[in-house]
DNA sequence: AGTCTGACTAGTA
DNA sequence: CTACTAGCCAGAC
């Protein structure tokens, strides 16, 4: 099997594990894999899922403020939109409403 | 082989 | 408050 960076794979693993209706940001995400400072390989990682891991729920993850930074990223502008209203999540002008009350910390959540 | 960019974040001025 | 810098890793040119 050709793998990628176990820094992918992390990355992966952990946004496979984001409960339905509920969503997390790249920089808890990549402190869970290591180190904060990699959020920006998060989103290069995930901008990449869509042929690596096209099941990943891309969508439950945004940036630090709950803002849909990616969403133009996908297939459609709205689909990650759409997607987070699917599930409950309240989403105005391409932001998450009650941002914290919805996040899942991957750091806390994830325990061993 | 070297340079630049990217779905980011935190810190400093 | 806003603006800029540094740090991280992988891929594209």
């Amino acid at each position: 099997m050709d793998e990628k960076s176990n820094f992918m794979e992390s990355v992966y693993a952990i946004v496979a594990r984001i409960p339905k209706g509920r969503v997390t940001t790249y920089g808890h995400i990549a402190q869970a894999v290591g180190s904060k400072k990699s959020a920006r390989i998060v989103g290069w990682a995930l901008n990449h899922s869509h042929v690596s891991t096209p099941d990943l729920p891309a969508h439950r993850v945004v940036n630090r403020v709950g803002l849909l930074t990616g969403r133009h990223n996908f297939a459609t502008p709205d689909e990650m939109q759409i997607r987070l209203e699917s599930e409950g999540i309240m989403v105005e002008d391409h932001q998450i409403q009650n941002f914290s009350t919805y996040l899942w910390d991957p750091n806390i959540e994830l325990t061993p």
